[in-house]
Formats: C-alpha cells, structure tokens, sequence
RNA sequence: GCGCGGGUGGCGGAAUUGGUAGACGCACCGGACUUAAAAUCCGGAACCUUCGGGUGUACGGGUUCGAUUCCCGUCCCGCGCACCA
C-alpha cells in the first residue's frame, strides 16, 4: 500500500473502472425495489460552477447510499441546453448558438466525469437536438387540439431603439441593456397554454407531497395563490337597470363595501381606453403608464399614479356617486382588472387616497376597543362593521357572507373564486428555443404542423445580432406551404419559453431512446422521481410547470403518475467573498478573490485587502453569491485539478446543511484534504502490519467496548443522518469524532486489531457515498480482492450498543448545576431521591424546600425551590 | 411593494420532539518533533468575574419548571415575483 494519499493515482483507476464495468447502468427489473435520484440539469454555460458541484455531489450521496442499500438505482444527467445565454455569446463572439452549446457540453460532461458520479450517461437527453424537442412540439399541438394552448395578447418589454423584445434579465433600471433606451411595453400576440385550468388541482395535490419543503409548499400554495371573494357590480348609470352597464371588481374585503370612496381600473381597461379617446389627458396618462418594464416587481415597487376619468359609478347598496380613476397598481391581469377602493382598510388605498386628496371612510373597527381617529393608517384587520347600513354591528366573516347575498338578490354580483395564477404564455421572440409547430396563411389563418411533419427543425446556423429574431430573415425557414390548402405560407418564427424544454425531461430519460415515442413503458417503472435535487431559485416556476406538464401528459394516457417528484431537496446558494474598489469617475470594479491579499487581526476578521496587481487598498464588501458579475466564483476545476474530485465532494457535503446557503472558504478546503490524508494514514498504520478480520465475537475490554459503542451508534447516526434528516455534514462530523476516537485507542494485539479493522472497514463504508474514490482504495487495502461496488449499507450491532449506566444532567431552577450517573433501569423516585441527596443540588437549594421536582428520563432533573 | 426563508464564538456550523448552548471543522495561541521550515502529533480557548459566580443564540416583549427551538413586534440579510436558467 501506498504510504501517501494520491488522489491524482487513485481517483482516475477508480474511474476508468466505473467506466469499463459500466457500474452504473441502470437497468429495469421487477426484482428490487427503484430508486429514480434526480439533479435538475444544468444550463451549458461554459464550466461547471460550484452550485453544479453543490447539487450533483448532494445527488451522488443518495444515489450511492440507495444503492448499497440495494435498490435499483437510476442516475441519469442532461443538458437544458435553449436560451438566452447562448445568443448573447454568438453575438460577442460570432459563434452561432449551437456551436457554442455543445462544445460547452462537452466539455462540462469531461468535468461532470472528473468529480465521479455514478451517472448513467447512456440517457444523456439534450434539449436542443430535434430528437427531443419534437416532442415538445408533438405536445403543444395535443395540447391545441384540446384549447390548452390557445393565443391571445401579452405584454412585454420593447426595445425602441433595436426593435427587439427584451427579456427581464435584459432590463437594468428601466433601460435596455444595449441601448440604454428606455424600455416600453407593447402588447403583442402569444400562445398561452391554460395552466389555470389545473390550478384547483396543483394546489390540492401540494398536501399529497410529504416529502417536499414545507416552504416550498407554502411559496407554491401563496402563488397560484386562491382567494374567496365577492364579485360586486357597480352601476355605471345612476338608476341601475337590469342588465346595464355595470363596473365588475372582485375583493376578498366585501365587508369593507360601505367605505368605498372611489374605483380604480388598470391602465389598459376598456373603461380607461375609453376614456382615453375624448380625454387627451388620459390617453397621455395610459401612454406613460406604457413606460417602463413588465415585472410585478418594477409595478409593486413605483409610485402610485392615477388620474380621475371623469366616468362615476353608482354604489350598490347606497346609490352614491363614485368617481372611477385609472391607476398604475390596478393589475389587469387579476381579478377584473379593477377594484373597488377602500382606503380606510387598505394600505395602497390610503396611500393613494392621500396623495390625490380622496375621501377616506372608516367602517370597521376591532371586535375591543375602538379606532383611532382620523387615521393615520389603514386598519387593514377583520372587525365590526359600523356606519353600513342594515350591516353594522357584524362581524367581517358573517358580513361577506351576507353582503354577498343581498348583491345576488340584487343581481349585482356574487361570491366568486379568484386565483393568482396566471396561464403560461410559452412564445419567445427569439432564435435559439424550440420552434413552435404553427403556419401562418393568408386563406386558412393558423393551422398546426401535421404531427407527420415534425419536427420543425431550427436551423443550427444562424448568428443573432440583438435585434429581432434571425429566424425570421431565414427564408429557407419561414417560406413553406400551407398543409391545409397548399398554398404558400409563412412559418411561426416565435420559439418557446425554455421551461417547456424542463418540464418533462425527467420522463424522457427513461425512454431516452426511443424515436417513435415521447415516452413508454419504462417511464412507468422509473416515474415517479423518487429524490429531486436543485435549487431553491427554482422553488416556484419550474416546479410548477413541471407539475402541469405531467398532469398534461397523464391526462393524454401518456404517463400514470400525478406528482413528477416524490421527494425534494433545495439546495442553498454557494457565496464567496466580495472585493471591489470605486473607480475616479465613480464606478464600481471588482476584484477576484485570488486577485486581493488580505490582511485578518488577530481573531481572524478581513480587515484590510489590497490588489496584487497594484498593491492598492480594495474594500471588502463581505459575502454575497457567487456571480459573474461581481467576480467572486471560484472554478471548480482548480479545485479538483489541485486536491481532487474527493476533497472538492467533502469540503461541499461538510461546509455547510444542503439547503442552506454556503461559503467558500480555502481554508476548509484545506482541512477536508487533511481529514482525508488522515484516515489514508490511519488505514496505511493499520494494513501493513498484516491481513486481520473484523471483530465478530468475544470478550472485550471497557476501552474496546467503549469503542465499539461509539462505532456501532456512529453508523446509527449516519445512516439517520443521510437517509431521513439529508444533513451530510452532521454525519461527516459523526465520523470525524468516531476517527478521533479509534485514533486514541492504541495497542497492536490481535483483539485490538480486530476491533480497529471493523471499525476502519465500516468508516470507509459510511463515508464511501460521499467520497467514493479514496474509500473504493482503502476498503480494498482493508480486504485484499474486495470490490467496494459489491458491498451493502452496514447495519449496527445491538450488542454493541448496550449501555448500563447513563449520566443526567441537574439543575436548580433550570441551571446546570452538576451531573448524576444513574443506572439505567433506575426509577423515577429513585432518580429523584439520587438528585436531591447530591451534594451539587443541596448547595444551590440553599436549604429552601423544593417547590417542584421535574425528571426528563434519559436527560435531566430539574429542581424548582 | 408582495410571498418565502434565515440571523448562534474570530469564522463555517452543532444542539433531530421545548430539556447540558457551542459537537465537528477552519482560523488563532501554546507545546513536541526538526539545524530550520513545511508536514505531522499533543494541548488551550464564548464573554465578564471580586474565582463564589454572573451573562450569552440579531433586537424588544411574552408563554413555560425550563426557550437557539413556540407566540407577538422591530431590524438586517438571502431567494422568488411569471421573458435569466
């Protein structure tokens, strides 16, 4: 046996061995249980970054763990390989999109290879090849022939200096990233497909998934984001007719009804628009509302704007007249697109209320106590109605019931169901996604591509140049006939939002293969996923889709699962250190950390940094996500190139709990590389001193049973660690205790040898999944023609665990005052009596009798005097 | 702005169901080995202290025999907000 720890020797033999046994195939069979552990797939970017690193070791863990525990395990890897990173690059560089995709591929798979992951990589799925996204299109047209997609306007950003729609991401502080034009909206034609109609369902089925986050239970359930509220219908002329013209709002606060001082509409309203052609005010009112970006974030966030229409509407219940305003933080994609205004109880509308000098009318106040007026802020809280009407004196609850009765009495509305959720609009303006499979002609309007003629294949060769889609200057791709009347026609250039392509790639790596379906039987076996593995970023969008698209397909009789992921595990963002400096003309440079010295005092703390470059002081921002933009990720590859993959593996799995965010740190990377050149040592002392098994029998020392103990609950914690609780660096820590233990204990006797050989053969067992490579060596040093891939999960010995005595901790009004051994069939009162007689509890009681005497067993009494 | 998380020594973190706060590791300090250094090994340490003890888990309050853990409020940080993936 080597003397030294080589990863650089060792790491590559085990891979070339994992590589020619094919060890991690997966093959179907009924004859042991499946174990489908999924990591989202990464975007070919370039290199891998450290949260790939983060996430795909997370999933080698538990699929390597569920295999020695003797399932049927399926590990498969792909490529989201549309979007928008790839144009940018071919516009930088000249390079068409798909050249630039898979030369990253490439060589990101030569990476994903290098960390040693039981990867089957014969379903390798890549989501810009024909092969798999015909079926997205295959799909989009069942989903047509059923009303699921279907077209109808929405908003964007435009570009008005390049023309172009930009993407969110393309949007800095209102601008164009390109041009620094100020960013419009522009209403333009899109497919839509009708996630709403599996909002009741999306939502009810959150309860059916034990095994997801409860945040993201939560974050998903506030999304599609149910409401139960009134519809009420405010008469647009004063004597109200049957059937005329009315103002429909939906609110979840019908209570608050008599306290409505005036309505608001959202800009693109027809009320609005209406109002807009006689009131040039108006239209230059929408017109500026029409600045701007599209993301709730940017409309939650400006100021509130709004100006009176002039139009009024009549109250339902008291005939007064309101006035109708146009306002910037009506949405028109909730509810009705307008609301009935409630300052008194609604923070927005006291705000706006303020701002424009409207009424604002309190009417409810708290079950006790009273209002305090005049307001200085909305009381936004459920209460008792006053000053409304036949109403006052209920409660809110009881009040929307009852309101919501006379209004349908009335014929001026009802209660309603209202979601958040909106549908899905798939269309992109942009070359490198999947086609949409549609053809626009002049006789026959949209017409589907027949499902023989699939797929409308991208041409691979364009190079975009930020304005407009290149498809669209491709004759070759837009000219085509009309499959209805075979005249000439145009083709869709729009592609589709590239969720699509990750909304269904966890099924088609299990019919990887198949060119006449999107998926067969096999999916039937492997689905659903049993472990999913990915970012907490991900949390509401793709998982929700997800969701939908599967529902999709098993309502097509494709697949017969409802749920795609069984388990779920969100994995935290990996942070680094942040170094910038302020430029002369005031900009912001950053530096990486590899380009600052630092300078700690004494405990440790940055407190000054310098570049290397100039010797010049930086300043040190603290933490913050690894991002390009601020310079401060750190590539893996030098990493593994410097340590090895099994370092880079330890340090990630022990740094920090996987959903948790984590930081970098040099330093622990260092002592990760030490433990491992530890235990390389320990097993090194160990074999050349010869061959011996492990312990099976006999009797033992108090020192070896002590040890034995301490292995044998080491292995119980681990495994608890790993498969219930997922917190890999509790279990590492389990093991580095259990090595400092077994590194106390000396001695070269046969018996103690023995002993030291189980527990040296059960630590590289329990650390294998997490650093595969060095214990694939050392479990063959400890067992001369054992293979590592052929050995289980062990289990704990319970003859090793017993114990007769126990210490409990004692406390006098809950401070720790000293300690008990007691045996561990004591009793209560005996335990009782014991605390009460030690001398630890006497000196603190004081002589004060004691009031209260509380005995947890198994831990602590504590005595109240 | 809205939704969801998080905040514990010098640092990353541990404390699993309300029961010993600080496991394990990093950094630091001291010692051994060495001509020396690196590597390695051994030991120390939350803070204050009159050495009895006291204080301490972002901040302020509450519930409890007992709160890092539960409840209310405040501050700060992170993630998401529908065209980044």
């Amino acid at each position: 046996m080597d003397p030294q720890y080589r990863p650089e020797i060792i790491e590559p033999l085990a891979q070339r061995h994992w590589q020619e046994k094919q060890s991690f195939r997966a093959v179907e069979g009924p004859q042991r249980p499946k174990y489908y552990c999924l990591s989202m797939f990464p975007y070919p970017s370039g290199k891998l970054h450290m949260g790939h690193v983060r996430n795909y070791t997370i999933g080698d863990v538990l699929a390597r763990y569920h295999r020695m525990k003797g399932y049927n395990v399926l590990q498969p890897m792909g490529w989201d390989a549309f979007g928008l990173p790839a144009e940018n690059a071919a516009m930088q560089n000249g390079v068409p999109p798909a050249k630039w995709t898979y030369d990253n591929i490439a060589y990101m798979k030569g990476q994903l290879q290098r960390l040693g992951f039981a990867i089957d990589w014969s379903r390798e799925v890549t989501t810009c090849r024909p092969e798999y996204y015909k079926w997205n299109q295959w799909l989009f047209l069942r989903m047509l022939e059923r009303g699921l997609a279907y077209q109808k306007t929405g908003v964007v950003n435009w570009d008005p200096v390049d023309q172009t729609v930009l993407a969110n991401e393309q949007v800095i502080d209102g601008r164009g990233w390109r041009t620094g034009a100020l960013v419009e909206k522009r209403e333009i034609p899109m497919y839509y497909l009708a996630i709403t109609r599996y909002a009741e369902e999306l939502l009810a089925e959150l309860d059916e998934l034990p095994g997801w986050p409860g945040r993201v239970k939560t974050m998903q359930a506030n999304w599609i984001g149910k409401s139960f509220g009134v519809e009420i219908h405010f008469s647009l002329t004063e004597r109200h007719e049957p059937g005329g013209e009315v103002l429909k709002v939906f609110t979840t606060r019908a209570d608050t009804l008599f306290g409505v001082t005036y309505l608001a509409v959202a800009p693109e309203h027809p009320l609005a628009l209406a109002a807009a052609e006689t009131n040039p005010d108006i239209a230059a009112f929408i017109a500026a509302c029409h600045k701007g970006g599209v993301t709730e974030a940017e409309l939650a966030t400006q100021e509130k704007h709004g100006m009176d229409t002039g139009r009024k509407a009549w109250h339902p219940f008291t005939n007064a007249p309101l006035p109708i305003w146009v306002a910037n933080y009506v949405l028109m994609g909730y509810g009705e697109g307008a609301v009935m205004a409630v300052p008194a109880h609604d923070e927005r509308d006291f705000a706006f209320a303020r701002k424009y000098g409207l009424p604002i009318k309190p009417v409810i106040k708290p079950a006790e106590g009273e209002l305090a007026l005049p307001l200085q802020a909305a009381y936004t809280e459920p209460g008792i109605l006053f000053d409304s009407g036949d109403f006052s004196g209920r409660s809110s609850a009881d009040a929307i019931e009852k309101i919501a009765l006379v209004l349908k009495n009335l014929g001026l509305g009802d209660k309603r169901v209202t979601w958040r959720l909106r549908d899905w609009g798939i269309s992109r303006q942009r070359y490198w996604g999947c086609p949409i499979p549609l053809i626009h002609c002049e006789d026959c309007g949209v017409v589907p591509v027949p499902d023989e003629a699939l797929p409308v294949v991208l041409p691979e060769d364009c190079v975009p140049d930020g304005s407009g889609n290149p498809l669209a200057r491709r004759d070759d791709f837009v000219r085509c006939t009309c499959p209805k009347c075979g005249r000439p026609a145009r083709r869709e250039t729009d592609t589709m939002d590239t969720f699509v392509d990750s909304s269904w790639y966890y099924a088609r790596y299990c019919s990887a293969d198949n060119p006449h379906a999107m998926v067969d039987a096999r999916a039937d076996y492997w689905m659903p996923v049993d472990q999913y593995i990915g970012g907490i970023e991900h949390a509401i969008l793709h998982l929700l889709y997800s969701r939908f698209w599967s529902k999709v397909m098993r309502d097509l009789g494709l697949v017969r699962y409802d749920e795609p992921f069984g388990r779920l595990l969100t994995q935290g963002m990996v942070l680094n250190h942040i170094f910038s400096r302020r430029t002369e003309q005031g900009g912001l440079v950053y530096f990486a950390p590899d380009e600052v010295e630092v300078t700690s005092d004494d405990k440790g703390r940055i407190v000054a940094a310098r570049a290397k470059a100039d010797g010049q002081p930086v300043d040190y921002q603290g933490i913050g996500t690894m991002s390009k933009s601020k310079r401060n990720g750190i590539d893996p590859q030098a990493l593994i190139d410097r340590y090895g993959a099994d370092t880079a593996r330890l340090f990630m799995m022990f740094a920090a709990p996987p959903e948790q965010t984590l930081e970098w740190s040099d330093s622990a990377v260092e002592g990760a590389h030490r433990f491992l050149r530890r235990l390389w040592r320990m097993v090194y002392e160990h074999v050349i001193l010869g061959v011996v098994s492990a312990y099976s029998g006999g009797e033992l020392t108090p020192e070896l049973q002590a040890l034995r103990r301490a292995l044998h609950e080491t292995l119980q914690k681990v495994t608890d660690d790993i498969e219930r609780r997922q917190q890999f660096n509790t279990a590492i820590a389990a093991v580095m205790e259990l090595t400092n233990h077994l590194g106390r204990v000396e001695g070269i006797d046969a018996l103690t040898r023995s002993v030291r050989q189980e527990a040296l053969e059960l630590v590289v067992l329990m650390l294998s999944p997490i650093v595969p490579h060095i214990c694939r060596a050392l479990y063959g040093e400890l067992r001369p023609g054992a293979c590592l891939m052929q050995a289980s999960w062990p289990e704990a010995d319970p003859n090793a665990l017993t114990r007769e005595a126990m210490e409990l901790v004692l406390q006098v009004n809950g401070k720790l005052r000293g300690r008990l051994t007691v045996a561990v069939e004591a009793t209560r009162e005996a335990i009782e009596a014991a605390a009460l007689a030690s001398p630890e509890v006497q000196r603190f009681m004081g002589g004060r009798p004691a009031k209260k005497v509380v005995v947890v067993p198994g831990r602590l009494v504590n005595v109240v005097v």
